[in-house]
DNA sequence: CCCTTTACTTATCAAATGACAAGTAAAGGG
DNA sequence: CCCTTTACTTGTCATTTGATAAGTAAAGGG
């Protein structure tokens, strides 16, 4: 198969898919959140308990800024700091339950989008979107 | 359907997708631009020509902005700008010579990545891939 | 115990980005 | 022609973000 024609196509859904998840998450952030530390939590939100370090890679942000932000985060009792009792110089990162409030309302507001997105489509179309994500998730996106 | 598990594959895929091409694209760009300046020409690169404003809206940026960091380009020789004869108030934006260069070698580094990615895939696996990204492009990320 | 490594923190500085006010010049409608 | 709208520019300011140096405290190996 010709690599080159579906990389185009990689290229040009990658993009979409960045189109659309930019404008489906806008607005949906609080006011007092800066853009990356919304993502911050949006990360946390989907992978905790987390460590510093692991957001610190994850968001290819030297350790010092995460450090920062978080501090922020938790400031604004959004999230919570946990030393792990195997390891005390790990910190497990979690929600707070405020945290939690905010971002289930944000992914409330994503989800009401993306099921009116979706609304025209059929039983079967369903099927076949469902099959397709879960496809690319194991095949490329891994 | 269950569209709240579907939504949360929507959720996971979405985020593995920013993942891989964070990854991807770590490094393809040279020192000389700042990571808003990169996005800017990759867009001008897929969407080329465009104008001002389009680049204003895709990328969430004030008209302001957006002019501030195409003159900024411009002065790097990496785009142009060229009043359209029809509407002299618009600018078309296109890639210059170096840009078209400089954006090439990009996405060639981006599309060894890619091809690293799925060298292990069957010709089988490669047709569902295709069909896979044609479908979600079509019935979710359109 | 000491030494090194790991995980994270604090402080500071420069650069990038965002937001806004005020402008120009062309288009278009009455 | 005038007035309004559109597309873009210029200038300025505050905030966010990135980068780096220098720390602390726990873990772990010899």
């Amino acid at each position: 198969m010709d690599k080159n024609a579906l990389f185009k196509k990689f290229v040009a859904f990658s993009s979409a898919v960045h189109q659309l998840t930019n404008e489906m998450t806008k607005d949906v952030k609080s006011e007092a959140l800066t853009p990356v530390q919304y993502k911050i939590l949006e990360y946390i939100a989907i992978s905790q308990p987390v460590t510093l370090s692991e957001i610190s890679e994850c968001m290819h942000m030297s350790m010092p800024n995460t450090s920062r932000e978080l501090r922020k985060l938790s400031e604004k009792q959004l999230c919570e700091k946990a030393a792990d009792i195997e390891d005390r110089r790990k910190q497990f990162v979690r929600l707070s339950m405020q945290g939690e409030a905010m971002m289930s309302e944000a992914f409330q507001r994503i989800e009401s989008r993306f099921v009116d997105r979706i609304n025209n489509a059929s039983e079967e179309d369903l099927k076949e979107i469902e099959h397709a994500l879960d496809l690319l998730h194991r095949k490329v996106f891994y």
